[in-house]
DNA sequence: TTTAGTGTACAGTTTTAACTTTACGTACTT
DNA sequence: AAGTACGTAAAGTTAAAACTGTACACTAAA
């Protein structure tokens, strides 16, 4: 249910702009977790919104289609930035922000960048064999074999970034991150 | 200069075969730094090249447009992922990785982040000023005040999470997180 | 079983972004 | 001064995505 209903026009306005100008914000910023530019909106929405809301307010509110609402809420669900959650005395589905944006960052990485990392990992790895094959084969061409040398070295660089962005991925989903930088009491 | 030029096709073949699974893999997820597939190919491409390529040669290895190239080598540049080099006896303009993937990484997010966080940090404090006016206005509206308090409380958790991240990016850029977490040796 | 309400898959449309072709400005060569 | 090589801006085209309307499957109530 929208917070700001039953309010005098004048006072919805001055609070509307105030969220507003933050709402948008956020949603101009949100291609960064690669969300387009309506769904930032839609967030920013939910974000103010005092309780949960439903497809059909989220359609009203935003001027757009409940299909839109559906998949743009489906998007935030599975970057784990809002909730479903349970509302008794009504059928329809629930969604509340989830608060805390330490959180929400962490899940990011976690969700998005680990999986590119693994990726990433399984075709250095197997290329690094070849490689590594190709030089006990070619052992007697030197200009191979510089060229292959140079490629192994570069893969070698390459795991162990991964290697280290792992780390610092794991740091941020155990929460390890806040020891070594720590939140704002 | 394509530095496999000169060698036998089968060997070329192998070879390029062991750099394309991990260039694929890389332009893949190239889309986590804001770059199209194609770009994230073309960096591929120039991660594994010994020494600099000009426009002409990435044009016509990569089979796209000149313009293609120029537009996405800029890119590249503004992201720091590669550098413009000097080479005597060509006017061509050279263009060669930058190899640090940690620095890279750092880079990214200053560049990215940064300038997103601060944006919503403007909008946050400007909105913040506006909701505690209207607080001391409406301070005999009980039912105005509670949303305003609501409105401050999430305005300031958001600023909260933004002066943390602030201090990550800071860590990157200043290089205090290989302290934090280290690099492999 | 029917009926109404709800979320989503699907097909179609519109908007946006990627890419190409052409053309031009600048700088180097002769 | 004239010609050539080079990188990029501009306009046009093609491919991709965001978004909509409709239809349908599922559930709960009557």
């Amino acid at each position: 249910m929208n917070d700001l209903e039953g309010l005098e026009p004048e006072q919805i306005n001055r609070i509307s702009k105030a969220r507003e100008r933050v709402i948008d914000s956020i949603g101009k910023n949100m291609d960064l977790y690669g969300i387009t530019l309506s769904i930032g909106h839609l967030y920013g929405y939910m974000y103010f919104n005092e309780g949960p809301v439903t497809l059909d307010e989220l359609s009203r509110t935003m001027g757009m289609s409940k299909t839109s609402m559906s998949t743009g809420v489906r998007t935030l669900l599975d970057l784990k930035m809002i909730d479903k959650v349970w509302g008794k005395g009504t059928r329809k589905d629930l969604f509340e922000v989830v608060p805390d944006w330490h959180q929400n960052f962490s899940d990011y990485f976690s969700i998005k960048w680990r999986k590119a990392v693994e990726g990433n990992m399984i075709a250095l790895t197997k290329s690094l064999t070849e490689i590594r094959d190709m030089q006990a084969e070619y052992a007697e061409n030197a200009e191979i074999l510089r060229l292959l040398l140079n490629d192994e070295e570069k893969i070698m660089e390459a795991i162990k970034y991964y290697r280290w962005l792992l780390k610092l991925i794991e740091a941020l989903e155990t929460g390890k991150i806040f020891e070594l930088i720590p939140k704002e009491t």
